[in-house]
Formats: C-alpha cells, structure tokens, sequence
DNA sequence: TTAGAGTCTCCCGATGGCAGGAGAGTCAAG
DNA sequence: CTTGACTCTCCTGCCATCGGGAGACTCTAA
C-alpha cells in the first residue's frame, strides 16, 4: 500500500475481453477453454465476471501453437497437467509430438493408398464404353 | 395371372432386412439412404414397408465402392443422378475421381507439411533444457 | 441516472454418416 | 390366436471445436 494509483502494481486480473483482445482469440474460445480446464481463471469479480492473469497470455500462446501442430485439446491439456505440476513438460511434449508424426505418417501411407488406387483405375478409364446394363458404370467393377 | 405359386415371377420387391441381409450393410444406414435419395425404393408395402427392386443391389455396391474412393454421399448421388437420367456416368465419375485426387494431394502436401514442421522442431529438441520462467516449454518459440 | 458495452449461463447448431433405442404397427409360422 | 421377428417413425448421441443467440446481469463513462 505504498502509493496512490498503482494501475500497474494491483493487477488483479483481466475480463475475457481483453484476454481476448490481447491473444487475437475469440470470447467464445477462451470460456471453451475455461471449461475444460484448460486455461484456469485467477478467479471471478464480484459481480462474477472470470479474471485471468497475464500468465494466461503466455499459456494460450503454447496452447495455439500445440494445436497448430495438429494436437488435440485434450493432449495439450497432459502436456499442460506436467507444466503445471511444476516440471518442464519438455519430455511429454516430444512424446505427444512423435506421436503425432507417426499418426501424420499413418494419414499420408492411406492417403497415398487411396491416391494409387485412384489412379490406377483412371489409368484404364474409358470414357465411352459400351453400354452394359449390368452395371451403372462400366469402369467400376462392383 | 398364369399360374398359382408365382414365386419367382411376381417379384413385389424386396424388405429392407433381406436387402441389408444380401448387401451386408445395415438397416440403418440402408434407410438413411433411401432418406436422403440415394436409394429409392420401389414403394411401399400394405403395411407401409419399403420396397427394393433386385437393382438396389447393384446400386448399393456402385455406393459402396465410391465411398471406399472417399467420395462423400453427396458426390456419389450427383453420379447417381446423371445415371438415372439415362446416360452412363463415367465421364462425371471421372471427374469427381480427379477432384478427390486433388484433394488427396492437397491433404498429403499439408500433412507433409506439417510433419516437417514437427521433425524440425524435434531435431533441435532440448530433452531438458535450462528453465525458463518466460516460456512454458523453452524448446517451443510461442 | 442512464445508456451502452461487456459479461454471465444455458441451449442449439453445425459437420458426416450413421448407431441406439422407444414405442407402435405388420407379418408369417405354428 | 399367439408369438416372435421384422419394420415403421421419431428422437438422441457421437466425434471436436467452437459459433450464434436469448435473457439477465454488471460495469463504466458521460
């Protein structure tokens, strides 16, 4: 209680709005998040509006980058649970990672797969076959 | 009106339980079909059951198979429709191929993408780098 | 004091392709 | 006639990630 107007000195929390503001987030998200647990309020005003610190900047910002990364909300939510137990979640992060490069290298073997297979039957495609009222398209063995 | 015990001959259609028996597909999704137009029935029975002709049979398998292709029910009814109006769909069918080979490749372009972002980050991983208090996990630049 | 902006909770919708179940009617065999 | 299998319509849920909006409340600046 040193002086008057300490603006900067009693933060005692941001509304959404301004976490909003400041993290280029949508209001929605940000109480989405709250309610998974995601990302904890500092608490709630008087009049019951929820009040995040500025540490919640920086948590979004990894939140943000995890998901651009391709994890779901809920595996950043693990690699949060570490964090906040107090430890560097470096080594679980790196998990969930290689985790999901093996799931992205699942995604692209169907994908090219299907992509062969796609091919293949274009490959002997005709255009203009003889009618066969057997099948609807005779290019197609079904 | 030949004869009595016209089993063969008077075909009124089929059930949609012996149409799932014979196809291999669910009642379910059979209905779902014919709710969204893929699959008319014939018609309905006294008793208000549907009705499929031998056809849907080879429909069924016409859809099943371009949606083993990944095309996604609306695309295989715009095939369907070119079908029904008399001519053969293979050059529609052709092009919807094409689009979903595009889309592969798109798919497999980001997937790579972003696997690439993942080893990159992976490759100068810190297993237990030096704490940081600025940042959650130091080895992510958020 | 009052207007307006911000926030609250709660509920619905959307995407795609069905699955599960309730409650009621239909049909064939015994 | 009865029983049990089959079918009908309609409603709900799922998977993830929010977006939109209603109705009520709170806060701030003029």
């Amino acid at each position: 209680m040193a002086a008057i107007g300490m603006k900067t000195g009693m933060k005692t929390g941001m509304k959404i709005g301004e976490l909003a503001g400041r993290s280029g987030l949508p209001v929605k998200t940000l109480r989405y998040y709250e309610d998974l647990g995601l990302l904890p309020a500092i608490g709630r005003s008087e009049g019951g509006y929820r009040l995040f610190a500025e540490e919640s900047l920086r948590r979004l910002k990894f939140i943000r980058k995890l998901k651009t990364l391709g994890l779901s909300l809920e595996e950043i939510q693990g690699c949060l649970a570490v964090s906040d137990a107090g430890s560097l979640p470096c080594g679980d992060i790196a998990i969930q990672l290689e985790c999901q490069i093996e799931r992205i290298d699942g995604q692209i073997k169907e994908l090219r797969q299907l992509r062969k297979e796609l091919k293949d039957l274009l490959a002997g495609w005709q255009s203009d076959p003889a009618k066969d009222d057997a099948v609807i398209c005779p290019n197609l063995q079904v």
